[in-house]
RNA sequence: GGCGACGUAGCCAAGUGGCAAGGCGGGGGUCUGCAAAACCCUUAUUCGGCGGUUCAAAUCCGCCCGUCGCCUCCA
């Protein structure tokens, strides 16, 4: 099987196949430094860093750049508004980006260029794009000239004389045709200044883009990445600017992600209408939030809302859960009594006979169980393949989940354990969730309540220790308790600490505890 | 006006020709000192509406209704 995957620039699923055999150049359109992404930017940001990670899955070497975007006309006021300089508006949000992404477990990009430190490439650019003819300069600035690549319009199936009927472009009289777009603008007071050729100016959005991407990923990418909206104008005009510059094609594959709806609209920064991942992550661990996100395919337009993010949570709490059973099986040491096999299977026997024999419950063999694992990792693999299908690739994780649950052997071979951990050690990867089980840390627990903030990271550890023990001590005090069958003492404890969304869990194998949701 | 999506159970959502995934929620059980967790059973004879093609359609075609996006900064 091979990875297929939709195409917005033929309009169809195509078989992938990378231009140099295991090497895959992608490039995800960044975000704009000015402010915090709201949740609908990082579906974007989620969805391709799946795509990346699952290419990698694959077995490729995927080389991935993300810009930052840290001069425009949003961070210049932003900058005016807070009374800092544009740089320093552009710092800051890169830092809360970066932060911010690997709390949802996005990895790094290769690179992450920005583009003011790419301003020579960006003049170098415009300079091909003047020598071929498709610039032009007019009152300071410089204008990519449309009707000199007459392919403008492939990407977006938009017929020039179409876009011109419809489109409320503001008449700009320094342009010769209302479609041809700024590549360099020319100095304005109060912005930020770059010398060049032209005079003192600075680039136009588009540019930065192509000349970044060229510049990282050579003259034809495999995948260009972005939201759905990128389409018009914005990588309609990287691939007029960079086919015109090298003559060659700019992207072999352009994928673009749905909206994130609320109330049936798009959410969005002018809308209003948006949440920032901060004010999620007071509510729902990172996970769920990963998973919710991933929860529909990525070229639908997904509804949000706390109902959902609810749902998504409860759903990661389960895989959470069954993940930590096989983890705690494979730890195990044998230390308990021979006659008591069960581990952490409570309820399975129970389970068994009220059952009956349906066949069900029919006991599966070692080898079976083998058989099993593999043909989730089947199905995960094909679902993926297949556009990367993130809701049924979930799928095949619950019902796995499901399964181990109810009948998993009470003593499983140290094979079966590694399969199944390994694929949902996979999975987990790929798709971005089951972070602690995959070892690596949270960069947080929800549960305690504490804000991740810059500089308290150290003492939250701290704390993350002092209440784990605190717990643990009180547990223990209600465990003494439960034993001289002081009941009312022991649901007492129990009901204050889940109002504290602590849960205790009582197993044949002592008391539990963790906090809800995780 | 041009281009492009979407409408599947209470909610989220997969499925694009062969008897409707998955998650959450609801109902009923098992287990438990009681819980929690887990498991079992159950919850859409039906996929916006009406026609058509087909042995067979949520899936293809046509029309209609409704919602949304892009065409302007926007993930």
């Amino acid at each position: 099987m091979t990875v297929r995957l939709f195409n917005t620039l033929t309009g169809v699923k195509e078989e992938f196949v990378p231009l140099r055999d295991d090497r895959v150049t992608m490039y995800v359109c960044g975000p704009t430094v000015y402010d915090h992404p709201h949740i609908g930017n990082w579906r974007c940001f989620v969805v391709f860093d799946t795509v990346r990670k699952y290419l990698k899955y694959r077995g490729f070497d995927v080389i991935y750049v993300q810009n930052f975007t840290d001069v425009d006309d949003k961070v210049i006021r932003k900058a005016h508004e807070t009374g800092q300089s544009p740089k320093d508006v552009a710092k800051k949000y890169i830092a809360e980006y970066l932060r911010e992404a690997t709390i949802l477990d996005i990895e790094r990009a290769d690179v992450h260029p920005r583009a003011t430190l790419h301003i020579d490439d960006m003049i170098e650019l415009v300079q091909r794009l003047l020598a071929g003819g498709h610039a032009y300069e007019s009152a300071g600035s410089l204008y990519f000239d449309t009707t000199s690549f007459p392919e403008y319009g492939k990407l977006s199936k938009q017929k020039i004389e179409d876009l011109q009927a419809g489109a409320r472009v503001e008449p700009d009289e320094n342009k010769r045709h209302p479609l041809d777009f700024v590549i360099w603008k020319g100095h304005k007071p109060g912005e930020p200044a770059w010398e060049s050729p032209w005079g003192p100016g600075r680039p136009g959005w588009h540019l930065e883009c192509s000349a970044m991407a060229m510049k990282y990923l050579g003259a034809t990418l495999d995948i260009h990445a972005g939201g759905s909206d990128l389409i018009f104008p914005h990588h309609e005009n990287e691939i007029a600017q960079s086919e015109s510059a090298t003559g060659q094609k700019f992207a072999r594959y352009w994928m673009h992600n749905a909206f994130l709806n609320i109330g049936g609209e798009r959410m969005g920064k002018s809308l209003g209408n948006f949440y920032t991942l901060g004010e999620l992550l007071e509510k729902y661990p990172p996970d769920a939030i990963r998973f919710f996100l991933l929860s529909a395919h990525y070229r639908k337009p997904l509804e949000f809302s706390e109902k959902a993010l609810n749902a998504a949570a409860r759903g990661m709490s389960r895989l959470k859960a069954v993940a930590g059973r096989l983890q705690r099986m494979r730890l195990a040491v044998p230390v308990d009594a021979p006659s008591r096999g069960g581990r952490d299977t409570q309820g399975v026997r129970g389970a068994r006979r009220t059952e009956g024999d349906g066949g069900k419950g029919a006991d599966r063999g070692e080898e079976e169980w083998l058989q099993r694992i593999a043909s989730s990792r089947r199905d995960f693999e094909a679902y993926m393949d297949d556009d990367f299908n993130t809701a049924d690739a979930f799928a095949v994780l619950f019902d796995l989940a499901r399964e181990i649950n109810a009948r998993f052997p009470d003593s499983p071979s140290d094979a079966l354990l590694d399969a199944a951990i390994a694929f949902y050690k996979d999975a987990g990867y790929v798709l971005g969730v089951l972070r602690e089980f995959r070892g690596i840390p949270a960069p947080f627990s929800p549960g305690i309540g504490t804000k991740v903030q810059d500089g308290e990271v150290g003492r939250h550890a701290d704390m993350t220790k002092i209440v784990g023990g605190l717990i643990s001590l009180i547990v223990g005090i209600r465990d003494q308790a439960r034993k001289s069958k002081d009941y009312q003492t022991a649901d007492r404890i129990r009901e204050r600490l889940t109002d504290m969304e602590i849960v205790l869990e009582d197993t044949p194998e002592g008391t539990r505890w963790r906090f809800k949701g995780q």
